[in-house]
DNA sequence: ACAAAATGTGTACGCCGTCCACATACAATA
DNA sequence: TATTGTATGTGGACGGCGTACACATTTTGT
């Protein structure tokens, strides 16, 4: 029953995502790109998502991807959406972590720590969609693109935001330093980030990558 | 007495660099080459140094480059190389201009913000070369390599070293401080450096920018 | 003067993104 | 239910890229 061979589209075997299709019509086919163009770049980053490979995981010619991304970019920035959110999730599940009992200024460091843990724990763990994520860096800030974000509707941005808004209420951040302070933490995070995922820390031993990102944070904390 | 048709290469003026040539050989292909590449990566980052066009630019057949450059990737290491000196060069600009007159603490830590304003500076003036430089993060620590490095003799990794070394020295840096502090005080700048070049930082006004990278400098300084 | 080594040329291959015309399936309507 | 329009997939083609192989030309070392 596998493998027949039908009209002039041959392979099948049940007509959804894994192998092939029986029908003209695929059925899912951006959902089937889309899943393609992260998996190139989960391993391989933003620069392996090439479309005809994508369409040839799905079984389709490559032309075929016009009808549901405009071109190679459009596709890249889906799969980049996808990144986004997941780096969100990232921060979440730190965020979850933490017990709500803590006193306010405790609390307030802790989300902001754990905000930077999820990033730096996400692009340890998958380096190339983490790239990908952050390959353009085209304003985030104002995006309430719900693709971008993670369970709490947030992007990692504005998660970011969230966190030294709650740090600044609890007094662990001067107002005169509340200015931009988004960017001064994301820059010193992103920083180690790229240097873990795919620069000269890449190697080293999760002992002291953990601990190098503490000593980041302490700065942060410290500097802000 | 321009523009002769002589052979078959016909296009002269000059049988130097600027534009085309009269001869069979070329006479100095690998810098036309890499000179083309440089200009390429300068205005379009690293993705833009195409082999083909660099050819094109110095008047040559594609394949030419193989006699020069072992492929793409290569030609690409050696816009790198040029572009990680510039970058030293930018370094040791900004050292320069410190009075070594100073208290060595006050010496030193101003080394510190002098490597971190030229990295900045840097990658603000030329944000093509800048990516380029950093687009392999491969090993830079270890590499005596000339091409790589400034006026000095020492690459961006060295002179940022150098002047956590001296920090350390003069009592600015704790002992059990020092191990790593390059990649912290490194990351911090890199990644404000790559917010201001090719992020959402990009077009913020002159005194903004460098308000943050002060902040920034300071938040590395006390955190460190 | 001549052979060997260095350097540039010509031609060709496979891969990529993308355009255009055409085929097929599905859905709304008559 | 038959028809027609629209969405979606196919086929073929183009130009650009990196690169391999064989060949031509110049320079250099004997």
């Amino acid at each position: 029953m596998d493998g027949v061979h039908i009209g002039y589209v041959m392979i099948e075997e049940n007509d959804n995502k894994p192998s092939q299709r029986r029908n003209y019509r695929h059925g899912d086919l951006r959902r089937a790109l889309l899943e393609a163009g992260i998996a190139l770049a989960r391993n391989g980053g933003p620069e392996a998502v090439v479309l005809r490979e994508a369409t040839r995981q799905a079984g389709v010619v490559p032309n075929a991807a016009y009808r549901h991304f405009a071109n190679r970019d459009d596709l890249l920035r889906a799969v980049r959406a996808h990144a986004l959110s997941q780096v969100a999730i990232a921060m979440e599940t730190e965020l979850d972590k933490l017990s709500p009992t803590l006193p306010p200024l405790a609390y307030a460091q802790g989300c902001v720590r754990a905000v930077g843990t999820g990033y730096l724990h996400y692009a340890h763990a998958e380096p190339g969609l983490f790239k990908t994520a952050f390959f353009f860096h085209e304003g985030v800030e104002a995006d309430a693109d719900p693709a971008k974000a993670g369970n709490s509707g947030l992007n990692p941005f504005q998660l970011l935001s969230q966190a030294l808004e709650r740090l600044a209420a609890a007094g662990g951040l001067p107002p005169e330093r509340r200015l931009g302070a988004e960017y001064l933490a994301w820059s010193a995070v992103h920083g180690l980030a790229l240097l873990i995922s795919e620069g000269p820390l890449q190697g080293v031993p999760e002992g002291m990558r953990q601990a190098l990102g503490q000593r980041l944070l302490d700065m942060v904390e410290k500097g802000l």
